[in-house]
This record gives C-alpha cells, sequence and structure tokens, in this order.
DNA sequence: CAGTGAGCGAGCTTCCGCTTGACTT
C-alpha cells in the first residue's frame, strides 16, 4: 500500500453537512456524503429468503453506484475513515452498507463509527473525541423493519391486484393512514348534534360592557337540554338585577412552545401559513441547503428539517437568552435555559429545528428571500427565540353574581375575564404567529354592586362532529400512534392519493369508494397488521433488538407465522371485487334481463347480465358505511328554475367538478349554468347572480353568473347583508379555527361585524 | 380562481425509510 495522503476521513449522509463540517474541520480532512441509503432490497423481487431465516438481499441502489465509486475512491487516501452517518437506526445501517464497501480496500480496524448529536463545532468535536464500532444490534432491528415492510408490502399488494385492481398496494403506514381518513369519515356520518342553550347576561358597569353567563339554577348546572325550560328561566329572572356576590383574582402562567420538528412545522406552517406538508418541506430543505443572500453571502439558515427531537444546542440557547435581553429587555429572557422533552419514541439523532444565526433576523433578510421562503423562515425564527423566553403571566378574574327570580329561585351568574400582566414569549411568538383571543376585560367591580342587564337572552349551542383531516393533521395523528417517520410524513400522505384511496376537497381528505373497498378488505383480513397500535408493539420490539434482548430473525419468525396463515385464508376467502356479480333483481331496462353490480375503472356500476351481448349500465353510489345504492333518475335536486333556451326546469346533478345545475330536458338540450346562491351580484349595473364554482386547483370560490362579462368574485362564502359601513350589498363568512362562523366582513371595505343570533 | 352529462368488463404493478439531483421534452 502506497503512502496514506490523509489521517483520515468522514462520511456522512447529507451533502449540506459535508460543507458545515469543511468550514469546521478545514481542507485537511477530506468529506463524503453517501445521499441516504446506498443499499436496499431489490425493487423487482421479494428480496427476502424465507427458507434461510428470511436473509435480507442487499443490493446496490439504482443511482447509488456513482456515489459508493466516489466514496472508495476517496477512501483509498486515507488512513482511518470515521462512519458518521446519522446516530440513529437507519443511519447504522448506511454505516453498515457503507463499511461491506469500504472493506474491500481497507483493513477491518480502519473504519470507525461515530456519532454528531448536533451539527455545531462542539458536536462535531464531542463526536470524534470517541469514535466507537459499529453496532450491529442496531443494524438488526433496521433489519427487522425494512423484512417485516417487505413482507407486508410485497405480499398484501399482489393480493389487491388479484382481488380488486392492478396497482394496487398496500403497507404498514399507507394502510393505517388510510384506515384513519375512513373511519373520521364514518364518525362524521353517525354523529348526531346534540343542542342545548345557556342565559346570557349582557351588562356595563361604568361604560365598560361585558357578559355573564348563567351559571347555576335552583342549585342545579344551567345547561338546558329544553329550550321551553330554559325560556321559562328566562322570563323569571327578565329584568331582575344582579348582584356582584364574589371576585376572585387568580394569577395564571403560559410556558412557550417548545421549538419546532418536523411535524410541528408540518402543521403550523398549515394552519398559519396554508403551505401543504410537501411543500413545507421543500422550502424547508431550501432554507437548510443554504441561500445566496445579497450582503451575506451563501449561508444555511437553519438546522436539519427532518427530526423528531426538540432537543436544541445549550450554546445556541445562550445566544438566544442574549439575543432576547437586547431585544425585549432583561426581564423576558429565562432565567434557565429551557428545555424541551423529547416523545418517548423519539430517535433523537438531530436538534430541533432552528435558525443557525440569529444575526440574521428575518427583518435582516426582509427581501431578499422569496417570500414563501422568508415567511417559514420567520415562523422558524421566532418559535425559537420563543422558546427561551419568560412564562406570559395573566390575571384570571371570575365574578360571581346572584339573582333571585320573581318566584325566589336563586341564580347564580358568572363573567370571566383575563388581563395580560407579562407578555413573556408571546412577545416573539407574536411576530410570526396570529394572536390567541383572550377572554374579555372585565371592569373594575365593587362586592354587593347591583346591576340591572340591558339584556338577557338565549344562547343557542350544538355539538359539533368531529373534523375531516386536513394533510398536517393526519400526520399529527399519525405521528401521535408512532406510526411513520419525519422523513416520510409528506408521502404518506402523498401515497394514500396517488392510489386513489385518498382524495383531497377543499383540503380536506375524503375516503374514495376505492378506499372503502380496499380498506374494508384489509381490516377483515389483516385485523392484527391494520390495528393502530400495530407499528407501536413493533417498535417496542425493535428496542428489544436494540438492546440485544431478541434476535431479529425471532420477531420476523413470530410475526410471519401468523400473517402466512392470514394471507392464504384471505387469498381463499377474500372476494374478488374485481370479479364481483351482486344480483339486485331489478331488471334492465334496455333489454329486461336481470341486472347485477360489478367494479369498474370508476367505482360499483350496475350492469346487464347479458354483458357483452347488451352494454346497459349506470353508476352506483358506495356510502362510506359500505352499502352500495343505485344511482337514480329520479332523484336529481329541484330548483324551482328554468332553461333560458327550452324553458324545461333546471334540475341539479353532480359532475366531475362538484354539483352544476342542467337542463332537465338532456340530452336534448344541453344548457348547464353553476349552482347559483340566490343573492344577486353586488357589482355595479351588474345584473348577474353569485354562484358557487371550483378552481381547477379543487379550491371552492363565489364568482358571477356573467362570467367572462363580470369577473366579480370572492373567496368566501357569501351572505346577503348590507355592509353598515359602506353599504356594500354582500357580505362574506369568516370562519375561526374551528369553522364556526363568529362574524361577518364586508369585502368592499373590509370592515367585520359580529354575528348575533337574535 | 371559470370545464361539467362517458362508460367502465385486459392490464405485471407493490413496501418504508434514508437522501438528492437531472437520461430529456
Amino acid at each position: 500500500m502506497g503512502p496514506k495522503t490523509y489521517d483520515y476521513m468522514i462520511v456522512v449522509e447529507s451533502p449540506t453537512k459535508v460543507q458545515t463540517l469543511k468550514r469546521y474541520l478545514g481542507p485537511s480532512v477530506p468529506v463524503e456524503a453517501s445521499k441516504g441509503h446506498v443499499k436496499d432490497l431489490p425493487k423487482s423481487r421479494l428480496g427476502v429468503d424465507l427458507q434461510k431465516d428470511f436473509e435480507p438481499e442487499y443490493v446496490t441502489i439504482e443511482g447509488k453506484l456513482q456515489v459508493l465509486k466516489r466514496l472508495v475512491d476517496a477512501a483509498a487516501n486515507v488512513k482511518t475513515v470515521y462512519l458518521a452517518s446519522d446516530p440513529d437506526r437507519e443511519g447504522e445501517a448506511i454505516a453498515f452498507h457503507v463499511a461491506e464497501e469500504l472493506q474491500k480496500i481497507l483493513p477491518q480496524d480502519a473504519l470507525k463509527r461515530v456519532l454528531f448529536y448536533e451539527l455545531t463545532q462542539k458536536g462535531v468535536q464531542e463526536g470524534l473525541k470517541r469514535p466507537t464500532a459499529l453496532n450491529l444490534n442496531l443494524y438488526n432491528a433496521h433489519k427487522a423493519r425494512r423484512v417485516l415492510d417487505r413482507l407486508v408490502g410485497y405480499k398484501i399488494s399482489p393480493l389487491l391486484w388479484k382481488k380488486v385492481r392492478y396497482g394496487l398496494s398496500a403497507g404498514r403506514v399507507q394502510s393505517v393512514a388510510l384506515r384513519l381518513v375512513l373511519e373520521r369519515e364514518r364518525a362524521i356520518r353517525a354523529f348526531v348534534p346534540k343542542t342545548w342553550f345557556t342565559l346570557l347576561a349582557k351588562l356595563a358597569y361604568q361604560g365598560v360592557p361585558f357578559d355573564a353567563e348563567l351559571a347555576l339554577y335552583a342549585g342545579k348546572k344551567a345547561l338546558f337540554e329544553d329550550e321551553q325550560t330554559a325560556r321559562g328561566a328566562l322570563r323569571a329572572l327578565q329584568s331582575v338585577p344582579l348582584i356582584v356576590s364574589d371576585i376572585a383574582k387568580s394569577e395564571r402562567k403560559r410556558a412557550p412552545k417548545p421549538p419546532f420538528k418536523t411535524s410541528t412545522l408540518q402543521q403550523t406552517a398549515a394552519s398559519v401559513l396554508g403551505f401543504s406538508p410537501k411543500e413545507t418541506m421543500l422550502l424547508a430543505q431550501r432554507l437548510y441547503e443554504g441561500v445566496e443572500i445579497a450582503g451575506f453571502g451563501h449561508a444555511g439558515l437553519i438546522t436539519y428539517m427532518r427530526t423528531d427531537s426538540l432537543r436544541l444546542s445549550p450554546d445556541m440557547c445562550h445566544k438566544a437568552k442574549a439575543f432576547v435581553k437586547d431585544r425585549f429587555g432583561e426581564p423576558f429572557a429565562s432565567k434557565t435555559l429551557r428545555r424541551y422533552e423529547n416523545k418517548a419514541r423519539a430517535q433523537d439523532a438531530h436538534e430541533a429545528i432552528r435558525p443557525t444565526d440569529l444575526a440574521l433576523t428575518p427583518e435582516t433578510l426582509e427581501g431578499k428571500l422569496d417570500r414563501r421562503l422568508h415567511r417559514l423562515y420567520r415562523l422558524i425564527f421566532w418559535r425559537f427565540v420563543a422558546s427561551q423566553m419568560t412564562d406570559a403571566r395573566f390575571e384570571h378574574i371570575s365574578v360571581t353574581l346572584k339573582a333571585w327570580a320573581a318566584d325566589g329561585t336563586e341564580a347564580i351568574f358568572r363573567a370571566k375575564g383575563e388581563t395580560l400582566l407579562h407578555s413573556g414569549f408571546l412577545a416573539a411568538l407574536e411576530m410570526s404567529e396570529p394572536k390567541e383571543s383572550l377572554e374579555g376585560t372585565l371592569p373594575e367591580l365593587q362586592k354587593d354592586a347591583s346591576l340591572s342587564p340591558e339584556n338577557l337572552a338565549l344562547k343557542e349551542h350544538t355539538t359539533k362532529p368531529p373534523a375531516r383531516f386536513t394533510e398536517a393533521t393526519l400526520i399529527k395523528e399519525l405521528e401521535d400512534l408512532g406510526i411513520g417517520r419525519p422523513s416520510t410524513y409528506a408521502t404518506i400522505v402523498s401515497t394514500v392519493q396517488e392510489r386513489r384511496y385518498v382524495q383531497k376537497e377543499n383540503g380536506q381528505l375524503l375516503p374514495t369508494p376505492l378506499g372503502i373497498t380496499v380498506n374494508d378488505l384489509l381490516v377483515a383480513h389483516f385485523p392484527s397488521l391494520l390495528d393502530t397500535g400495530f407499528t407501536a408493539k413493533l417498535e417496542n420490539d425493535l428496542d428489544a433488538i436494540e438492546a440485544n434482548q431478541m434476535k431479529w430473525q425471532g420477531l420476523i419468525a413470530d410475526f410471519y407465522s401468523s400473517f402466512a396463515k392470514e394471507l392464504e385464508k384471505a387469498n381463499e376467502d377474500m372476494p374478488s371485487i374485481k370479479a364481483m356479480r351482486q344480483e339486485t333483481g331489478v331488471s334492465c331496462p334496455e333489454c329486461q334481463a336481470l341486472t347485477e353490480v360489478r367494479f369498474g375503472k370508476h367505482g360499483y356500476f350496475l350492469s346487464c347480465s347479458r354483458y357483452p351481448e347488451c352494454t346497459f349500465s349506470k353508476p352506483c353510489i358506495l356510502e362510506p358505511d359500505g352499502s352500495i345504492t343505485i344511482a337514480e333518475n329520479g332523484e336529481v335536486q329541484e330548483t324551482g328554475r328554468f332553461c333560458p333556451k327550452c324553458k324545461s326546469p333546471m334540475v341539479i346533478k353532480k359532475g366531475r367538478y362538484g354539483a352544476f345545475m342542467a337542463c332537465s330536458n338532456y340530452p336534448a338540450c344541453k344548457e348547464t349554468s353553476p349552482v347559483t346562491l340566490g343573492i344577486p351580484c353586488p357589482k355595479e349595473g351588474c345584473d348577474g347572480e353569485l354562484a358557487e364554482r371550483r378552481s381547477k386547483r379543487g379550491s371552492t370560490f363565489y364568482g358571477c353568473t356573467n362570467y367572462p362579462k363580470c369577473t366579480f368574485v370572492l373567496s368566501k362564502e357569501p351572505v346577503q347583508a348590507c355592509c353598515t359601513a359602506c353599504g356594500f350589498q354582500v357580505m362574506v363568512r369568516v370562519k375561526d379555527r374551528k369553522g364556526e362562523t363568529k362574524s361577518l366582513q364586508c369585502p368592499n371595505c373590509k370592515t367585520f361585524v359580529e354575528l348575533t343570533t337574535a
């Protein structure tokens, strides 16, 4: 062997880390990137030897041959190679696979494993100080995970091709994601809303208005399920005075939110900025890789964005404290370093997501970054700064007021108020995230003061069904169940949509007929695998393998013995939806033979049993509960409008893009129009009407029927109401986080009007 | 921010988890 040019080289996963390490270590240390995994099971075969203890067959990933060649070439010039892939299960597998190749040209003891827990100067030094051997237990846990996922995916998917349709897929993660979406839909359908009533008194003291709610009536909780009883109490308490009997003040604290990890960044970017998880990750990747900034050069703006850890570099927290003192003042900086608890399951290979340099404030970068990039950076920056600040403190006031009805019944009202004593972390958080609403402020009341309500009214409450999942809330649910990883969250929600199991409508996830069909087959035949707790149990076993308390082959053998039986049984018993011919008892309108329900490319349809001699067909509808109904012609909805061409009644039909109005004389008359709302277009001189429309991207908006002559549009649902400020003829609904309409806004002058129920 | 109404009945596909460029139109 010739003389070695370098003492050691380092192999990491990400090319961006290569740049950072070169900055820390100088030009005398070669650093190379594996760019993720370099070996995997083959794509076109099972790659698991069922006869030989499930031995996996790892092959070089397509396109990674060049990467490996580069690593081998670089390693030829060094004495020692430090394998510094991420310090977790998958990172260990990468280290093993790279080592396999480098062993061909280097002696065994030239390969060492190092662990970097934070990519700071200190973190790298610490790691390099303690090189270790490769950890076979971690690699075995990876193997178990990989083999199990392969068996599940590559055994069940072909079953679906045989029974339902080619190209379908199933997996430990995606199939549970689908199940969650469908079960939420079923819960929504099964939901029965409940109404109840409370009594609300509008009061004022020294010119300050406030509300008090009836809490107790005749010693019982004043939640009236029945409107008549509520009205009885209302009558009895009408125009009686309310006496202040108690004023209780207490101080409440709120601690800052932790810094971001992948899942919470995706959720907050979705709710605050309206970004999809996929877009958030693309933008975050650009922030991580670094951006050319005029006057600053090239700068990586954030730490690694695929992380499940809330850990923060202590050095950086000290810097944050100094930053806070300088920016907001001494009282805002947390006295101690704030640390945040990781979830029990976190693999903790990286830090939380934080800015890399506090000198690069969002203000200094204003106009120097793409707008969307800047907005995401601002979110990350202030969330991190806030995480090292003091608690926010509030004074909470609860006032008890007593009243006596005409018949002597005692009534107890309560009014609640909140005032901010010290904004603490909110001062930073509100630079990038919306303010959270406080309870109103109360006037300075005196005990025994007597107040007469300006108004006493019923307030109607209704229980709301659970909300449909959005991409971001589905990710939260998956994370809570321990399913999926930061690097896969965004792809999971894409996969179930690519397979056409789930559809996104106005940002909400809905199961499709295909999704319902596939899910119900899977749940019926692989109940334990589809259990939301399956992955959690698997993770426990993987922990045991990592601790060398269990053999990976044992785990797989255990799983496979029951899985193989389920597979065999499913192969026999699972109904073939593809070949289904469900008799209906309905006769074919064209040839009188019996019809049957069959499954095709677009879902279920009614077909003549004499196909192909008779080609009669008609769509069927698969409800989320699994029932199939034949689409009835007579079911079309009347509109009370008439076709401008042939004067026949117009009816509502469902098309590709949702509901539309069509002439009932179809196909003789092909007149169509969007569904109108009965609200005239507010544009001056326009005689059109507002109609609900759908854009190409699937979002709903409201436009004028005279389009393209009139291009008036609204993005929110219009209401026929006159603006009290500017006299505009239409207002729009403004929905809060829960989807409830609390106020209206004028689209013309932007004035808000509180929505009150009469 | 702007389209709408058919007709389906084969098909050789697929998993989860790491990470980024790029055979060309």
